[in-house]
RNA sequence: UCCGCGAUAGCUCAAUGGUAGAGCAUUCGGCUGUUAACCGAAGGGUUGCAAGUUCGAGUCUUGCUCGCGGAGCCA
């Protein structure tokens, strides 16, 4: 097979003769000179057809070729400061693949609603392609961050048996003749046996909740990574979740600069993202709610502008540690100095974006856990497997979890976490 | 579930209760360096659906449908 070449790769080809294969992103024409601007998905390229250098017959197809046509170019590779990408190709010949009509989506503002309709096209664009390159590079980071640090990747099951913690509303399905079956909201439960098998695990994969959530913040089906660790505690867990979201964001300035620009992120709040976090307790950020004038009963869980009061006060994620046993999980662990709250903590990005991560230190106590899935009303029966890892070799156990298209959201600077997924699942909408 | 906003050409939007319009896209013509190119022309409409008020409704009233984002819940 004769090698491909693409248009990131074309630093290598100044010079030679290349063939590259693409769609129109956009055209001009002067009379005997056009411009044509093709993307291969790996960046865009002006080719340069003048009416001398082709024969008349193609010179005059270039007519056909619309916005988002297929077509193959020939020609040699030069350097072009006036051109987009700094490369420019001054073409011999042009053959046309397939001739697209009417493309919906034209270098225009439109409507976000139109564009979600036709997503499937609008994931074309350059503002979405970086988006998606993002969070591409963001997944990569995550699994080189784990797999350098000895855990193990461990996939939990999709289908659950259980409503897992007890609180979200489940998508709920017939199984066979098991009765009901759900699609799984965390798979926490199952990386903490993965943890005793282990000792460092993660899991990563999507996650289902059937909550009538209906805003920016929310998908029904979004990705979520979820570390757990053996003879971890809730101060071990913080250090590496701030380690972790500290590479993540790094990684993504060193790498992705020019996806980053064609966001216009300000990327000065992201270089700010370095340890260490600062690290609040539950009281203290009712304190700075109070400061703030906001009315606000300890016991309550914070909203969406309670989340941003209290992150407006950092420059970087801020660690809130310590909440109400009562709001949290049957499964936290309980502060041996003040029983009234769990070795909890939820990370809360910047610039308003919310709360990226949540995690505790597990309750590794068999009786405890037990008085707990009683007081939530939980049927044990399902919980005896989970109650089995305290009963074989109970260790002190701690992870967390962490939204991928929060964090993604984040890091563009994107006011939509419909954005930040190809394929966006919500409340009022499941296709395309 | 509750609160608020919206629906006009393929798309983005205009239109004091009085002839439904512009830009982009499409088609045709012009231009040898364009950068959302530009210039000229053409085609394109059951104004979300149903009823009401009025001499006259895109505009006012009521109901419905669909969508949007906020609350709650959560990542």
């Amino acid at each position: 097979m004769k090698p491909k070449i693409y248009i990131s790769d074309l630093g290598k080809h100044v010079g030679e003769e290349v063939t590259l294969k693409g769609w129109l992103f956009n055209k001009r024409s002067s009379g005997k000179v056009k411009f044509l601007i093709l993307r291969d998905g790996s960046g865009y390229l002006q080719c340069v057809v003048f009416k001398g250098n082709v024969s008349e017959e193609v010179f005059n197809s270039c007519e056909e070729l619309t916005q988002e046509s297929s077509f193959e170019v020939t020609g040699k590779v030069k350097e072009e400061p006036r051109a987009v990408g700094g490369f420019e190709l001054d073409a011999v010949d042009v053959k046309i693949i397939s001739v697209c009509s009417e493309y919906p989506i034209t270098p225009k503002e439109h409507g976000i609603e139109f564009l979600i309709d036709n997503r499937h096209l609008w994931l074309r664009s350059k503002k979405q392609h970086a988006i998606l390159k993002i969070r591409h590079r963001i997944i990569k980071a995550i699994r080189d961050f784990f797999d350098e640090r000895g855990f193990t990747l461990f996939d939990p099951p999709i289908i659950t048996p259980n409503a897992c913690e007890g609180t979200s509303t489940l998508f709920e399905f017939d199984y066979f003749d098991l009765g009901k079956a759900y699609l799984t909201q965390s798979g926490q439960l199952y990386a903490e046996a993965g943890a005793m098998a282990f000792g460092k695990v993660y899991t990563f994969g999507p996650t289902f909740r059937a909550e009538k959530s209906k805003t920016r913040r929310h998908l029904t089906e979004f990705w979520m990574v979820e570390p757990e660790m053996a003879f971890y505690d809730l101060d071990d867990d913080m250090d590496l979740a701030e380690e972790f979201l500290e590479y993540i964001v790094q990684t993504v300035l060193t790498n992705m600069k020019d996806e980053l620009a064609t966001l216009e992120r300000d990327t000065s709040k992201l270089e700010k993202v370095l340890r260490p976090f600062p690290r609040i307790s539950y009281d203290d950020a009712v304190k700075i709610l109070h400061e703030n004038n906001i009315e606000f009963a300890w016991g309550n869980d914070f909203g969406a502008t309670d989340e941003t009061t209290i992150s407006n006060q950092f420059d970087r994620p801020v660690m809130v540690h310590r909440y109400p046993s009562e709001i949290k999980a049957f499964y936290m662990k309980r502060d041996p100095l003040n029983e009234k709250v769990a070795l909890a903590v939820d990370v809360l990005a910047p610039e308003g974006y919310g709360e990226i991560i949540g995690g505790s230190q597990r309750e590794d106590n068999l009786d405890f856990l037990i008085q707990r899935i009683q007081e939530h009303n939980l049927p044990q029966s399902f919980f005896e497997w989970y109650l089995d890892l305290r009963r074989f070799g109970s260790v002190p156990h701690a992870g967390f979890g962490l939204g991928l298209e929060r964090t993604v959201s984040w890091i563009c600077g994107i006011d939509h976490l419909r954005e930040a997924i190809p394929f966006p699942r919500m409340i009022y909408r499941n296709t395309p």
